[in-house]
Order: structure tokens, then C-alpha cells, then sequence
DNA sequence: TAAGTGTATTATATCACTTAATACACTTAG
DNA sequence: CTAAGTGTATTAAGTGATATAATACACTTA
């Protein structure tokens, strides 16, 4: 629905979410992906904001979410920070992975599918 | 959190998800998984929401959902009734099931996995 | 000192979800 | 025919998550 570069970044914003949630996947996946390098500052909670259009309280939460994940250090006076822990990003995407493992298998089951089951509707995918 | 025994049928509500969607899913389970016959009823809006202890609208909405994913059929002043269609609940299992696999190749890509990774913490899972 | 950081607070608005109280048309058991 | 049980519709209200708005404070750097 709406794009925007910012810092080298590609900003997709729709209202089938959560603001706040969609800005903390983006910044999730272009740091697992290795999009932002390690040690890189992102944009700032303002500069963000008025670049998408929206409050500086909802980048806000994005960004407290980033923190709490490991993936991002604040500086006072500075700005936000991508962490220089390979390991802490490493480990958030197996994390994550988990959950998302977790949960599909969980959903298939509860459609009544078999591991068999699963594992051809994989082989069709692929 | 609560759990009630309604028609031979095992609720389980909480607070974490909308009630209707609760309702919605766990008879879309009993369904897909054969654990309610076809062409049999299910309780009435009224009853399950007494049972519930929630309110009737709210049991009306999962109804509703139901009846447009073809799993039931409504009869006039008789009450609700699981479709008699085998192929309609194959159908709608089949469905889903590839919603959840493509939200899940969704995620999984988005963390930046390969398939080969995807396939690696799925032997895993087994 | 000024501008740019993150952060906190208070107030307001909107929307999804849920409840509540009724009412109506239909079917079935008596 | 009557009463009870069905699904359905309507209107009103309450709650919580989400988002906006306006403002202020402490810290850092040029």
C-alpha cells in the first residue's frame, strides 16, 4: 500500500497489522538477513517516523521490541544501533525459526495431518 | 484456563485469542479430524454460549465463519449441522492447509532460511 | 549553545471484540 | 394450536489495543 526508502532501507506499510508490529518484522528480517550490517545505526525514532507518516510513539514500541530481542543497542544522544553480537542474531533467527516451526506443526495437526502428510505437502512446495 | 464438556465435545477458552475464532478453530479441528460425524449436530448457539458462559452473538459469529468455510449447514428452527459432504471437509483441509505452509515458507524466508535450512529443523522436528 | 538523540507523560480517538436486551420467523413436540 | 427450541437481526454499551497529538526532559555532539 505505501513505500518508502529510508537509510537504505525498503518500508512496506499496509493496515492489515499492527504498525508498531510491521516496522519490528521489517527490522527483524533486514537484520537476520544480513541487510544491516552489524554496528549500523538505524534511522532515528523521529527521522523514521516522519519519513512513514506516522507517530514517534509507534516507532517507539518498534524499536523498545528491537531491544528486548537482542538485536539492537540504544546510545543516549546517539541513536539506535544494530548489535555488533553475531551470536545474539544468530540466535534470534533460531529462535524465531522455532516458534514459526512450532506453530505451523502445531496448526497441521490440528487439521488432523500426519508427519507423511507434512512432509509431501513440502515436496509439492519446493 | 477453562474447559467445558459440551455434546461429546472438549472446549478449551481463554483469553490469549477471540473468543469467536477460539470456538472457530477448535470445531474446525473436530471436523477436519473426523472427531464429529458428518451430517451431525452440533450444539445450539444458545446452548454452547450458556455452557460457555459467553455471550450468544459471539457463538453466532464462529457459527457463521463455520458455514461459509462449508463445513455446516444451518436448518431453520432445527439448529446447526456439520456438512454431509466428504469432499467439502477435504476441501477445506487441503485449503488451509496450504495457507499455513505458505505463511510458514512466508516467515521462514523473511529470517532469511533456504530451503535446505527450512528441510534441515524439519528432520529435526520428526 | 543548538540541534539531534531516546524517553516519558497525558489526553484523545478509533476500531475490534464482547456483552446485553430484545425481537422475529421457523420447526417440532405436546 | 401452543410452547419450547431453533437461527437471525438490531440497537446500545463497555473494554482494551492501537495510534495520534502535544509536550517535556536528559543526554550527546558539533
Amino acid at each position: 500500500m505505501d513505500e518508502r526508502q529510508v537509510g537504505g532501507l525498503n518500508f512496506q506499510i499496509d493496515f492489515s497489522q499492527p504498525l508498531y508490529e510491521q516496522i519490528l518484522d521489517q527490522f527483524r528480517s533486514s537484520i537476520a538477513k544480513g541487510e544491516i550490517d552489524l554496528g549500523e545505526k538505524i534511522p532515528s525514532v523521529r527521522e523514521l517516523a516522519q519519513v512513514l507518516k506516522i507517530n514517534p510513539n509507534t516507532v517507539m514500541r518498534a524499536y523498545q521490541e528491537l531491544e528486548r530481542d537482542g538485536l539492537t543497542e540504544k546510545r543516549r544522544g546517539q541513536g539506535t544501533f544494530v548489535t555488533t553480537s553475531q551470536e545474539k542474531v544468530r540466535q534470534f533467527r533460531h529462535q524465531l525459526a522455532q516458534e514459526y516451526i512450532d506453530a505451523f506443526i502445531q496448526h497441521m495437526e490440528n487439521l488432523g495431518y500426519t508427519w507423511a502428510d507434512i512432509e509431501a505437502y513440502m515436496k509439492n512446495k519446493r
